[in-house]
DNA sequence: TGAATTTGACCATG
DNA sequence: CATGGTCAAATTCA
């Protein structure tokens, strides 16, 4: 799928905003002593927001309504995703900014037959960019696959508890040829562990979810820590150890301004190195592709 | 030291 | 047979 470019643009805005945001929150005492640098802090996180704002509230943002990157209409992808949605068990969807759309895949089925649904998650162009994105499960590699056509190699999860509780869920993670920002992530089977460690602390409210654009979501109550964190910073296998802990004023701020659960990266240290991902992830997938 | 990730090999499917 | 999917030993990490 091709994101529309304003679209990302504007998400990865509000990304960095909430990148900033968080930075301070994990480190505020680094700018207690520091007027001047807060403040250009200040006008930094607004100045990101506003733009972001601009983007979204231009006369540009028809993609809003009018998006023809999805090969379905739009009214669609508002609805929330695809993957768990009868299990009461709703993936926490880090990122509330990203773009989800179901696509019926092709796949072969296997034989044992499991459901296969697959969702496409954009990534923000900042923080860690080349993990893959985290639904609120906990997710254990157990391979990585060179795919025909495919510049990126595919990732292989399963649930972390799978032996445990024998949950059967599975995810394939990709990232798209032409759209490096942008996974798509093919589940399998549904979570049976979902009352157990495995599932979130804090469950997704069922209702309501981040829609397609991330930025028409109305208020719903973040979970308590890491709702900024798009927990896509960390390990394959995402685990919110490094806890957010309360909120902070900016947090509040960034809610206030956007009302919206739009995550961001969990990794600080990538705040300010926004770019050095891309050159990350080509020296590994460099590496991935000598293989096969 | 246990758990997670990496990675080459093997298996299944079309 | 080519390719995608999984296994499992080795390695890394916390």
């Amino acid at each position: 799928m091709e994101v529309n470019p304003g679209m990302e643009e504007a998400l990865s805005l509000i990304l960095r905003g909430c990148s900033l945001a968080r930075d301070f929150e994990s480190n505020p005492l680094n700018f207690r002593n520091n007027i001047n640098f807060l403040a250009r802090f200040c006008d930094e996180i607004l100045g990101v927001f506003s733009a972001a704002k601009e983007r979204l509230s231009g006369p540009q943002n028809q993609w809003l309504r009018t998006s023809t990157s999805q090969p379905m209409d739009l009214p669609r992808i508002q609805m929330r995703p695809p993957p768990f949605e009868d299990s009461g068990n709703l993936p926490a969807m880090g990122f509330g900014s990203s773009s989800y759309s179901s696509t019926s895949t092709k796949a072969r089925r296997r034989k044992d037959g499991m459901a296969k649904r697959t969702v496409r998650v954009a990534a923000p162009r900042i923080g860690n960019t080349e993990l893959p994105p985290d639904d609120g499960f906990t997710w254990r590699k157990y391979g990585q696959k060179e795919i025909l056509g495919s510049r990126f190699p595919r990732g292989y999860f399963r649930c972390t508890h799978q032996k445990l509780y024998h949950c059967p869920a599975k995810k394939h993670v990709q990232r798209l040829d032409h759209d490096p920002h942008t996974f798509e992530v093919a589940y399998l089977g549904d979570h049976t562990c979902h009352m157990s460690a495995t599932a979130p602390s804090a469950p997704p409210p069922p209702s309501t979810l981040p829609e397609v654009a991330g930025l028409h979501m109305t208020q719903y109550p973040p979970p308590s820590s890491g709702w900024l964190s798009m927990e896509y910073g960390g390990p394959a296998t995402i685990r919110s150890s490094k806890d957010v802990g309360d909120q902070f004023p900016v947090l509040d701020m960034v809610d206030a301004m956007f009302n919206s659960g739009t995550g961001s990266s969990n990794s600080v240290d990538s705040i300010f190195g926004a770019n050095v991902g891309e050159e990350h992830q080509h020296h590994k997938w460099e590496k991935d592709n000598k293989k096969n």
